[in-house]
Order: C-alpha cells, then sequence, then structure tokens
DNA sequence: GAGTGGTCTAGACCACCTT
DNA sequence: AGGTGGTCTAGACCACTCA
C-alpha cells in the first residue's frame, strides 16, 4: 500500500508536513489511484509512531491540497481529477461532466414553492411575499456527491415545472417545454466552507472548503430565468475561461 | 438548580461548532470589525471552560469559512472583505483593487532569467532551455499580502524587462515601452491549499485554503504574451462573470 | 461486533511576536 | 520578558459504517 520512502527531512519541519510529503508523494507517483482508501489513522499511527492528533493533522493538509477526502466514519480516500467549469460555454452540468468522461447523476432533493424573500424578489423583480419555486438538487460524479444546488425559478415563467421529473437537465426542461433559453449568464464564484445542510448533504464534515457559484441567467427580455446557488466539494471543480477582446 | 436537558439537535451539535456560532454572530452583527483581534485561545479556553484543541478546532473553522484570518503568533483577527475579480474585464489588480476602494500594493521578490522547463517552454512554444523572465511578486490589500505570483516572460518579446521597476502594473509596462497587450486571455481557476514557499510568503499555516490563478495572455498574433501563476488567499477573492450570448 | 473516524481532555514544550 | 499561536503527546468515549 503506502511507502515511506525516507526523505531528507529538515529538522525544523514539522512531523506532519513530513508524513504529508511522504503520503502526497505517494499519490502523485501514482502508486495509488484514484478512490483507493489509505490506511486507517490507527494504523499509520503504529506505522509512524506519532500520535493520532499529528496524523490527523497530516490528512487534513493533504484534504486541503485536494489530494484525498474523507468519508464520514469509513476512511480517507485518494480523490479523482477535478472536472473543468466554463462559464462562457452554455453546456448544463449533465453535459459537460459527460464530454469529461465522467458519469454525472442528478438527485432531486426536494421542491417547494416557497414565498420570495425580500432579496429574492429583488432578484427576480417581482413583489415579496410572491411565490417562486425552489428545487434543491444534489449532482454527483461517477457516483460521488460533488454539489448541492438551490435552484429559484419564478413560476410565472415556468408554469407547473414541479411537475416534472427534475433528475435531469433543467436547462433541457426549460427549453423544450417551455421555450425559455438564457440570453445573458451572471455567474460569481467564490472560495467558501462547506456546513450545516450542504455539508450533510454532500457527507462531508462541516467546514470543509468549498466552492460557492452562483448562477443568475436571463432571457433575451432582461427577465430572470433562473437563480442558481451551487455548494461545491473544493476538490470537484476547477473553472476555465478563454476570452477575446470583443470585436 | 435549574437543568435545562438537552434537546436532541443540541447533543448532536459539537461544542466546537457552538462556539463557532457564538463567534460568528458577534462578527455578522457587526460588534466586531475587519482587523478586530479576537481574545486569544487562552482567554477563550478559561471563559468557555473548554479544552484548547476545541477551541482552535471552532477558529480553524472560521478561518475556513473566510470570516476571520490568522497572524502567525499573533492572534485570530476578523476577515476585510473579499475583493471581486472578472476576468471578462482586462482591468489588471492595481486598477480593479483601486476601484473597489482599497489600498492596492506590489512588491517585487525576486526577478530572474531561467531556462524554460519543457511544460513552460510548450506554453511559449519555444525550445526547451531558452531563456524566460521569471519574476515572482507579493501583491497586498490595505497592507494585507493577499496574493503571490510567478509571471514568466519571453524576453524575445519584451528585452530589458526587468530592468525597470516591476513594483507597479506589468500590464502598463509591456504596452507603454513594448506596445504589447493582450488580445486574448485564458484564466483557469481552482481551490488549492498554500503550502511552501506561497505560505510562507503570504503568511499563513501551510494548508490554509487558497485559490490558484492561472493567467495566459496572448497578443493578437497568438503569442504568448505573459504566463502568470497567482496563488490567493481563499478569502480575498471573490470571481464575477457577466456574459451574453455572441452575436 | 469490530473497526473507523469524530470529538474532547489536559497537559507539555517550542519559536516567534510584541512591548 | 511575557504572551501568542504552533506543534505534539497519550489517553478517552462516542456514533457510525461495514462485513
Amino acid at each position: 500500500m503506502i511507502d515511506f520512502p525516507d526523505l531528507p527531512d529538515d529538522a525544523a519541519r514539522p512531523q506532519y508536513l513530513a508524513l504529508r510529503d511522504r503520503i502526497a508523494l505517494n499519490i502523485e507517483m501514482g502508486r495509488v489511484g484514484p478512490g483507493t482508501r489509505l490506511p486507517s489513522e490507527r494504523q499509520l499511527q503504529s506505522e509512524s509512531g506519532t500520535a493520532r492528533g499529528t496524523i490527523r493533522e497530516a490528512l487534513a493538509q493533504l484534504e486541503a491540497e485536494g489530494l484525498i477526502y474523507r468519508r464520514d466514519r469509513s476512511g480517507w480516500y485518494v480523490s479523482p481529477p477535478a472536472v473543468t467549469y466554463d462559464p462562457t460555454r452554455w453546456a448544463g452540468f449533465m453535459r459537460y461532466v459527460r464530454e469529461q468522461g465522467r458519469v454525472p447523476g442528478t438527485e432531486t432533493l426536494a421542491k417547494h414553492t416557497i414565498p420570495a424573500s425580500s432579496g429574492l424578489a429583488d432578484i427576480f423583480r417581482i413583489a415579496p411575499g410572491s411565490p417562486l419555486f425552489l428545487i434543491e438538487r444534489r449532482r454527483t460524479i461517477d457516483g460521488r456527491p460533488v454539489l448541492i444546488e438551490r435552484i429559484t425559478v419564478d413560476p410565472a415563467i415556468a408554469p407547473d415545472l414541479l411537475d416534472h421529473s427534475l433528475d435531469c437537465s433543467l436547462t433541457d426542461i426549460l427549453r423544450d417545454h417551455y421555450g425559455i433559453s438564457a440570453f445573458r449568464n451572471r455567474v460569481d464564484m467564490r472560495p467558501c466552507a462547506l456546513i450545516k445542510d450542504a455539508a450533510e448533504r454532500l457527507g462531508v464534515k462541516s467546514g470543509t472548503p468549498g466552492l460557492k457559484v452562483t448562477r443568475t441567467s436571463f432571457d433575451e427580455a432582461g427577465r430572470v430565468v433562473e437563480y442558481d446557488r451551487e455548494y461545491w466539494r473544493h476538490d470537484a471543480i476547477r473553472i476555465h475561461v478563454d476570452l477575446s477582446i470583443r470585436i
């Protein structure tokens, strides 16, 4: 399994970083592939002779780097590669994940009709308290949950939307059943921590670093078609944008 | 003595998350502003009666969320707001930070001429071993270091570049002295951990979450003008992109 | 039921920042 | 010089997963 080569160790270097390096090396050299389980913390403890807290510090480090991830009370695993998301392309999740040779999945966790909060009312330019559809979904890549999203749609634009099966591309449903497609997209991304609901539903420990992506889609008339807040595992996504000066 | 039975929810909630909530509340309610120092760990320890490890777990959580940050062996501080970076706009760091009412700063840490590695040679489409300029800079907002960058430039395009003072906008130098400006930009972003050099130079603990931004600028002829790797503090940046269908 | 990670305690010593 | 966070130890019990 994991091999512990002797590295030129600086006496000044904390033990947990030395351990990190040893494990990282095993992963980077391809000795252990994505999905492989690491030895248990107590096993590493007895192999390396350090306290469990120190082991956990090293593992947390590798997790922050995206090299490994944990499955609650199951173990630590080598991370699969991230998918690339390009906000300038208009492909939905299902499509761009598939294009990258991975298997996308979608689960609808909940769908409600809610009264618009003042914030949402502002975004949709409707009166506060007006009804809005709220859809919560979990999306997976190769079976591993990678993001939780909360989509808000104005019922005035897509009546009876909640009657459709939402376990597939919402973009497709809006286009095929309602003739709606996005003309303008506003995307906001920022590093965050996954906490509370999002952490629980992704099966990660609260406080795991993540990426919050907020998308607002407008149609040609400037109406908000879809307002989407996505909470990504930080190790599952990378963003790529290619831009030329507009002629 | 009145005993309050633990509600199921409270019982399930770890102490460190409860402490997190108390501190977070103070920050969100604006009782403590950006830059304020929190009480020391040992002070929090005696106030709350929990072990120091538990206190540190709560603080690490808040750090991951970007609400607080640490200054090595000095203390924990409330984070200032993040700046917004828009890759579709062509403004340099100095400009967009200033536009957001903050004070940008740049320090040149090192400048070298290096032989192109095979990776860099590929990017610049030059022979491996050809000379390249490598510039390392640290950039600050309101005096706080927020990113480290490693810029690579082909000397063939900008001879004697290293003789200029690089403590300002490189974009400006390239335009004003060499008549070079970017025509196409390729931007890649992904969550990462700040380790080794980058962590040290930003003064953060190794393993702090960060954002790696890679920018490749091309001129009209398709030549690579600038290849830039930026390592950001995760709590200092957010990305905003606004896109319309190209007509 | 055995093993896993999750949480927590109560210490200790160190390097470094601050004054 | 005193206080701070950084690192580390050696335990403990729990909730949960997995076979």
